[in-house]
Order: structure tokens, then sequence, then C-alpha cells
RNA sequence: CGGGGUGUAGCGCAGUGGUAGCGCGCAUCGUUCGGGACGAUGAGGUCGUGAGUUCGAAUCUCGCCACCCCGACCA
């Protein structure tokens, strides 16, 4: 891809409207546009890294047996009247009439209409488990968005629900999203803390959220170095700035941390089944209640956390799997730089009729993983810089092409 | 929704009552080219919006809108 031919360009200035690092990077790197509070276009480059965590959260739920489905945003009344849902979320969700008077909302969450269509295939202890997920917009109309892509009115989410017939067949479920979430938070380079939080006015057992540590996070969490997991806030107390919290697990003292929340896994109970009629015969032939999860992962936000925990005072820092391209090419040469066709794609090379200086700054800002730079210097082979160590060697188009798997 | 702040060229800003400015970016030409180069010329603005005060308003007053921050709330 040539960095002439890319629809956005780069800024030296953080834009005034933004405080928050991902929203200040993301808006200068040219990866995002805002449209009004909370609501934010993906750019090109933007939307290759949305694509890029999309394909890893498949790739891992593919992995325990999830199927992907598209639901809808559009959402009738009755359906959420069903659970009470409508009364109580109309401060946050839209609802509004159509032209024909009809009451219709956009979907906050998708637990109602998931158990509603479940309805129609789940009818048997031999159904489950099953779980579907998609990846689709939500709007919550929030009091105050805020912090760039953290918190928006419309944002993206990977939502995946689950379907049981007895508490072990939810508990066995629910380990194994919690292990397929750890792998997608380790390929996207976030460090995800497992953290206890409260179960809210679903259950009476607690949830579970993933949280990765940064001092722009809105959350706080009680965490154990040693142990390597936390409480939620909630769960602690609204004491804990006076109490000393300790660690299950080791008994030491838990230290304040501030989180951004990337992920949570949530049983539901059987709040939404019952809502929604949604039953199964068991192996006596009993009708039951089919037992619910849900599992929600932010991919917007999760591109927000990366560019938080991960960034520097250059720019962004992108891993091979969530970057837009795989190497940002510089040729400071005057012959012309023949990429070989294999790679070509998968790189961004600067054609520019700028200075040197300021492709190196763009490739820092861009957060590409590797700088390549053909110079006099460099001979036949190419100088190749890790974004993220700094590590500089000299390599050939092979050895790189080696270095991304293609 | 309470409190605070901001709105002037694509972007970042200056301009406190008397003809609309600067830097970056953009266009043309030339010289440059290993860390955001330089010179020359040029294009670009209903000063968020509506009313009011005034001989005269970007500037003063009031309403509205938008955006940011703190709080309440929240993936």
């Amino acid at each position: 891809m040539l960095v002439s031919n890319l629809f956005a360009k780069t800024r030296k200035q953080d834009p005034a409207d933004e405080q928050l690092v991902n929203a200040k990077l993301l808006t200068r790197a040219g990866f995002l546009y805002k449209n009004m509070a909370g609501v934010y276009s993906y750019l090109p480059l933007g939307f290759l890294v949305l694509q890029n965590i999309r394909r890893v959260i498949r790739e891992e739920l593919g992995a325990i047996g999830a199927e992907e489905v598209y639901l809808n945003e559009l959402q009738d009344k009755a359906t959420w009247e069903a659970s009470g849902r409508w009364d109580e979320l109309k401060d946050i969700m839209y609802q509004f009439k159509d032209s024909r008077g009809k009451e219709l909302g956009l979907a906050t969450t998708h637990e109602e209409v998931v158990a509603k269509i479940a309805k129609e295939y789940i009818n048997s202890y031999k159904d489950m488990p099953k779980g579907i997920f998609q990846i689709q917009d939500k709007f919550r109309n929030e009091p105050r968005a805020r912090s760039g892509l953290l918190r928006g009115r419309e944002f993206e989410m990977k939502d995946l629900y689950s379907f049981h017939s007895d508490n072990e067949c939810l508990d066995r479920y629910y380990q194994m999203v919690a292990g397929a979430y750890r792998k997608i938070f380790t390929r996207l380079g976030i460090d995800a803390i497992y953290t206890t939080a409260s179960g809210g006015s679903f259950s009476q057992e607690p949830s579970h959220e993933f949280q990765a540590i940064t001092e722009n996070g809105e959350d706080t969490i009680y965490y154990c170095v040693k142990c390597q997991i936390a409480k939620n806030k909630e769960i602690v107390g609204v004491d804990a700035d006076e109490i000393e919290v300790l660690c299950d697990g080791c008994g030491g003292k838990l230290e304040p941390k501030r989180s951004i929340e990337v992920g949570n896994i949530f049983k539901l109970g059987t709040k939404f089944s019952k809502a929604q009629n949604l039953f199964f015969k068991d192996k006596d032939g009993k009708e039951r209640l089919v037992i619910m999860a849900s599992y929600g992962i932010g991919t917007g936000r999760a591109m927000a956390t990366i560019a938080e925990i991960n960034s520097d005072e250059s720019g962004l820092v992108w891993n091979l799997e969530t970057a837009p391209y795989k190497a940002y090419v510089i040729n400071l040469t005057k012959e012309k730089l023949d990429i070989p066709e294999n790679i070509e794609q998968k790189v961004l090379y600067d054609d520019g009729d700028i200075s040197a200086g300021e492709k190196f700054a763009d490739a820092d800002l861009l957060g590409i993983p590797y700088r390549i730079v053909k110079s006099q210097k460099t001979g036949d082979k190419f100088e190749i810089k890790h974004r993220k160590s700094g590590k500089i060697e000299l390599i050939t188009w092979q050895e790189f092409a080696k270095k991304i798997n293609v």
C-alpha cells in the first residue's frame, strides 16, 4: 500500500477536543474521526485494526465451538417489555416511534432477543450447551460520553450468549470462555487481569471482568501482583480506601489500581429465559428453564485500550496481530524500490515527497510494528527497526517475509 | 442532569468596541532529503448560531447549539 494512496493524513498537533491518549493519537494518526460526542467513525487504518481485533476474537471463539450470528439493532418494544427492561432502561435506550406509531428501540444489549430466538431451537437438554456470538453495534444514551473510544453512545461489541441445562454445564462453559478470553487479550497485546465483580441484579453469584491496568481507566480494581487476581471496587465495598483489602489467594494486601474493563463474563441465571418462556425438557421429561450466561468484549474499547497502554511519546504501538500493516517502508535512495509481491500488500510504502524526518515521525505515530529503511548505508540489505523495542538489524526481504509469516 | 471551561481558515491558536491575523497544512516553482528542511508566490474565514446594545460588535448582554473536564451514572 502506498502512503500517497491513504485516504487519511497524519497531523502534528493533538486535536483540541480530546483529552485521552487513545483519542489524541488515534485522531492524529488518522485512524478515527469524531462525528459527535461518543460517536466515532473508523477511517481506513483504524478500520483495519478493528478488523484485526474482530478476527482474533472470531478465531478464539470459533476454537471453543461458538457460532457467529447477526442479531439486530432495531428492536421491538414487546420483546423488551417481557423482561421489564423497556421501562428499566428507558433513560439509556434510544426509544422512538416510527411513522406508523410503532414503538421501537435500538439495542443496548441482546439478552432479550437472543433468548427469544433460542426458544425456537433449544427444546431439550440434548441441545445444550450452545454458544452464539455476534460482533455488532450497541447504542446507549450515555449521560456523559467521554474518554474517546472508551465510553461512546454507539460502540461495537462482541457479545456471546451461552445456554445450559444445569449449573455444571454452565460452569464448564464459563471457564472455557474465560480461557478463550485470556488468549484473545494476550494476542491483542492487552495484559488483562481476571477480576471478581458483583453479579448485579441478575444473580447472587459474582461475575468476572478482564481489567487492563492504566492511569486513564474509569474503574478501580484491588489487585494482587503475586496471584494476578483482583476484585472489583463494588465487591470490595465503599470503604475500601480506609480498610485493608486482602487477597483470597495469598492473604497479602490488595493494591487499588485504575483500570479499563476490556471484557466481562456473566452468569445470567434464568432471568431472560423466564421472561421469554425459554424452557427445555430434562432427562425425566420435566420442563425447566434454560440457564444463560453472557460474555462481552468491546472491540472499539479494546482498540482504545491498546492505544492507552502500549503507546509512547512518539505515537501508537501495535503488535503484528493488530497492526494495520506489518511494516512502514522508507526509501532514502534515488533508485526505485521493488517490494516483493508477497510482502507488498502487507506493508505501507511511504512514497511521499517529504523529508526523511517526517517519514520517520509518521512511521512512529502510526505505530506500525516494523520500520524498514533502504538507504546508502544499508547496502543490499534493509535496516529494520522494531517499533516497540527499538531494536535495529539489517535483513533481506526473505528474512522479513519469514518474520511476518508470509 | 448539577458545576466549570471552550467555540475565529482544513488543523492548532492570537486577537477586550474602529477594515480578519499567525503557525502548520494546501497549490505552483526551485533548492533539499537518516528524525517533523528552506526560499519565492498564492488560494482559503457567514469569527458556532439567533436576537439585543452601539454611529460601529470576533470583542459587550441574553437565549440556543456544539465540544471538553469534574460529579452523578455507566461496557
